[in-house]
DNA sequence: CAAATATACATAAGTTATTTATGTATAAGC
DNA sequence: GCTTATACATAAATAACTTATGTATATTTG
């Protein structure tokens, strides 16, 4: 049986921040540890986000004004939850647009018909 | 009326391999600058190849034994025409069929509708 | 109950791939 | 004649990720 391994790293990167923004527009509230299970369950391991991709650019996004944070002690251990600012949730909305409008011109260009 | 710009090169980044090997494999030889102009007409210029991206690439397309090449004198210019090997044609097929698997994990990920 | 694995954060050095800039040169259009 | 297009090439700077490392708690398994 063919085992589809992970998509190459040069495929994946430049879609991170898409996939993470597509998540919290949906969940409202996650923490990272939780983003990086989440991709790893819903596309069966071909994408993996390593943390040392995704901590540095959740990071980022809060500079930016896209998220915000909260912090929760769970026990003895920290969680960070990442919530959506209002301006988060417009560039999820713009993101995501992109990206399926790339994904249109780039079945164009690979001659993959619509439903593949 | 809203114009489509070019999208961001983080989503660009790493299609441009699979790019270049699948107009390969549509007309078996093409030369750089050609392949510019041909991803600029068929993206409505929502993907633009810039020379310093394109060459080094092709260099090493052609330093894998990927593509050979022909060099051809056009008055007192030249061109470097780029065909791709039977190994090309194999690494052509798997970079395009990665990449529809690839959309299809993504679609799910983002919500996208098939046809999207 | 000890060891291994999972949860949970973080950062830094090294790598890779691009962008931007620069360079050379001929051909075509205005 | 000047600007734009054709046509190649490379190098420095930048950006983004991978890999490695670090800290620490919680859970599972033998």
């Amino acid at each position: 049986m063919y085992i589809c391994p992970m998509y190459s790293s040069e495929l994946i990167k430049g879609t991170l921040k898409t996939v993470i923004l597509k998540l919290l527009s949906d969940t409202k509230q996650m923490y990272g540890y939780e983003i990086t299970q989440k991709v790893k369950e819903l596309t069966d391991s071909k994408i993996v986000i390593t943390e040392g991709a995704l901590y540095p650019l959740l990071h980022q996004l809060e500079a930016e004004g896209v998220v915000t944070t909260e912090t929760v002690n769970i026990g003895k251990r920290i969680r960070k939850y990442y919530t959506l600012t209002q301006t988060g949730n417009e560039r999820a909305k713009e993101k995501i647009y992109e990206f399926a409008d790339f994904i249109q011109t780039m079945n164009i260009l690979l001659d993959l018909k619509p439903s593949v």
